[in-house]
Formats: C-alpha cells, structure tokens, sequence
DNA sequence: ACGGGTACTTGAACGTGTTCAATTTTGAAG
DNA sequence: CTTCAAAATTGAACACGTTCAAGTACCCGT
C-alpha cells in the first residue's frame, strides 16, 4: 500500500482534521526542517493529540508523500497560468522552471525527499511501485508536453519519451537538493543548458539513419523499466 | 566531520575492540538487515556496553561508512587476484563484475547505503564531502583503470574519465540494489551492455570531429562537480 | 428519542538511537 | 611499585517515532 489516499477520511471532519495536520507539518518542517521536527510538535501545532496524527499518517515518511503530492498540485496550476508554449524545448523550459519555482520555499529540507525516495524498503520509493498514483500523476505531466507538442518523433521514442524526462527532472531535483548556491541560480542555469541539450538529443534521434542507435539504446531503457517493477526473472 | 577512522584509537586494544563491534554489526547487519538491527544488539554480540559502541561509532550510519570501506578493500583485494587485462573495456568489465560478486553477500541490506548517500545532510553523502577518503579511494580505482590501460584518449576527456566511470558505477549500484531477479542476473546483463556501450561512446567520444560536443558535454560535467563542492557562488 | 456501529480521538507505554557523567583500565613517567 | 592523566568502558537517562487499548463523538435506521 502507498497510502496517501486511504480510504479512511470519511467525513468532512476527518478531512478537516487531516488537512489541519498536513499544514501543522509542512509549515514545521518548513521552519525547522524534517529531522527537527517532532511529531509531538505537528500535533501540538495541530491542535490534536499525537496519536490522532497517527490516525491519518501512518508515519512521519508518509508526510512527506503528501506533502509531495501538494507541491505537484501546485505545480500543475501554476502551468496552467504559464503562457502557452508550442515547441517541446519552451515546453519543457517553463515545466522545469516553474517545477522548481514551485519547490523553493522548501528547499532547506527536500533532501529527506531523496532520502527516502532512493530506499527500495520504502513505500515513497518512485521506481518502484508502478501503481503509486503520485509518480504516475508526475509523469503523466511529461506525457501530455509530449503529446501537446507538434514536433515530429519516432512512435518508439515518443512513447518512452514521458519516462525518460522525467527521469531527466528526477535527477535535476537531485542536483537542485544539493545546489547551496543563491537562489538556487546553479540549478536554473542547468536546466537552461541540459533542456537546450536534451532538445538537441532527441532531433538527433529521430534521424532515420539513427534508428539503430536508437532501437538499441530504447531497448537499454526498457530493461532498466522492467527490472524496477518485476520481482523475479 | 567524515570520521570513518577518528583519531581516537590510539592503543591496540582500542583497534581490537573496534573490530570487534564492527564485525558484529556486519554479521548482524547481513542476518537481520539494517533497520532490525539495534545497536544494543551489536553491542551485546561484541560484548562490550551500548555507550561503548558510540564510543567507537558515532552513529549507526557510521557503521555504514565502515561497510563501505571493508567492501571497497575485498573489491581491490579480488582485482589484485584477477588476470591483467590491457583493453580498458575488458579492465572496466572485470572491474565491475567483481564490483557486483564483491557486494553480493550483502544485497539484502544494501539499500540503506543509497537511502543515507543521497541525502545531502549526511555525511556520507558520497557527492559532497570532497574530503571524504572513502570517495576518493572509490575514484582512484578508476583512476587507474584510465591511467594503465593502453588507450587513446583525448586529455580533457581522461581527466574527466575516473569521475564519470565512478558515477556510472554509482548508477549501476543503485540499479542493483533494487535488482530482486535471481543472483541480480539483470545486473550483470546490465554491466555487460553498458560497458560495451560506453566502450563504444568514448570511442566516439575520442574522434576529433566530436572535439565541440565533446568539450561542450565536458562543460557540463564541470558544472555538476562544482556545485557538489562549493557552497557559495 | 434511542441504540448501536463506525469514525475519530486520546495519552500512556514501548523500543530505539543517542548522550553523558561517572567509573575502571591502561601505560608510561617518576 | 606508585601515580596520574588519557583512553576505554559502563549503564542510566532522554527524546523521539510508533503502537494500541481505551475512550468519545457522530451518524443512521428504527
């Protein structure tokens, strides 16, 4: 079980309750970062006991998952406001930009993100799990800028292409987690320089005459892909 | 501050009782896994007080760096052991299989490393911490893998070569800690296509008509070390 | 209005990582 | 051998994440 959603908050005082807790823990962590965070403290601050916190997170991990899930929210709203783009490369500038836009009030504790995010054992993994909502919901952002977008791509490349960027945008949060430099400016100069790249990239690999390559290098991916789901083999 | 190996132990019998709750903790590591792991529990099978390990350790995840550090030693250890090899494909093949047969013991509980490394707060976060011993050492592995093998390579791309062969280990580990087909099987298939592939690419890479995109991709890669260094820019 | 079941809420209790003041051991100088 | 400071060792104590048995509030059918 993944666990954000559970089927638990019934009634609109439950709901009431929970969202009372999540802002208690992201206005917290958002202060003291995640580690110094108690749950004692979020559940003072929430007006609720610390058993009650515990009713709707079944730990302090999974609020995180939530609190990943709002920023996503964010995200995909203030995309909507974003001026419409038609290539791909604009697309995917505004995306990324406005990704971490949307993450910088938090940057001081995201680490605990990747954190987690890179333990097999843990439920917020995001290679694992095919079935967890939040990171089909992410990457179901990269498909729709691929299918909006009018640029002509091979159907084996364009049906990896959502995967494959966002993979590209996991790793720039990884480099944008550990970038110490002000405002972050390395990270946006990095997606200035890698989105121009990946653009270059990938006319270069809807050439016809690169489809070996390409067929070669797409099937690479597919394995990476299964292995992350599969259990045996 | 990395302390892996603090200035503290000064006497013998300090040295032998390190080792000695150091093993503990590996066996019980590698029987129960790192989470059902208590630190009372090694320090009980070590014989010796709680405070005691602590005195050693500062922390569990310390205990963690030291498995590292033991790893890396049997892995240089079994390269000594294996037949020279002049082509740097064949060196990175064998150096990499080994890297994986050397690991194997330890799969189940793995996972912790990548979960502690990829959080920018820890000190064993392997990206930050250019000071960090055990980092080096990993790199210099592959820094000798470039320098012995007899061939030709541009000097801007060799300098860079170690770093990025070690991040591509890097990869491959994390790849393998979520591996859970038959003896990583798929892990092994994965080296073999990689390192062919990469084999392939720093021969492209070599030609002197790639000499733009070649410093253009270096470039990059500077970028991406020094923001894991600095602080400030 | 009432009963009863379900959602919700509570706080004490447990196990764990970590700290630390206090104690014992060690090793070498006198 | 004695002394004594540094090294090593101890276990109690603390804070935290998590669990759970026990309560309370709410809703719905009668």
């Amino acid at each position: 079980m993944v666990a954000a959603s559970k089927e638990s908050t019934k009634t609109q005082k439950g709901e009431q309750t929970k969202a009372l807790i999540l802002n208690a823990a992201l206005e917290t962590f958002h202060e003291r970062g995640y580690e110094q965070t108690t749950m004692r403290a979020i559940a003072k601050r929430a007006g609720v006991s610390l058993g009650n916190a515990y009713y709707y997170f079944g730990s302090k991990e999974h609020l995180i998952q939530a609190f990943y899930h709002r920023t996503h929210e964010q995200h995909l709203e203030a995309l909507k406001a974003a001026p419409p783009e038609t290539s791909l490369k604009a697309r995917l500038l505004t995306l990324m930009r406005l990704k971490f836009s949307t993450l910088e009030p938090y940057h001081e504790f995201a680490g605990v993100l990747f954190k987690t995010a890179a333990n097999p054992q843990s439920a917020l993994n995001p290679f694992a799990a095919d079935s967890d909502p939040v990171r089909n919901e992410s990457i179901g952002v990269f498909k729709d800028l691929v299918e909006d977008s009018n640029v002509r791509i091979p159907k084996d490349l364009r049906a990896e292409l959502p995967y494959l960027l966002w993979l590209y945008h996991m790793g720039l949060i990884l480099f944008w987690i550990h970038d110490s430099s002000k405002k972050q400016k390395r990270t946006y100069r990095l997606v200035d320089t890698t989105v121009d790249l990946l653009d270059r990239l990938i006319s270069l690999a809807s050439n016809p005459l690169m489809r070996p390559v390409r067929k070669r290098a797409l099937r690479l991916i597919e394995e990476l892909r299964e292995a992350a789901v599969h259990d045996t083999d």
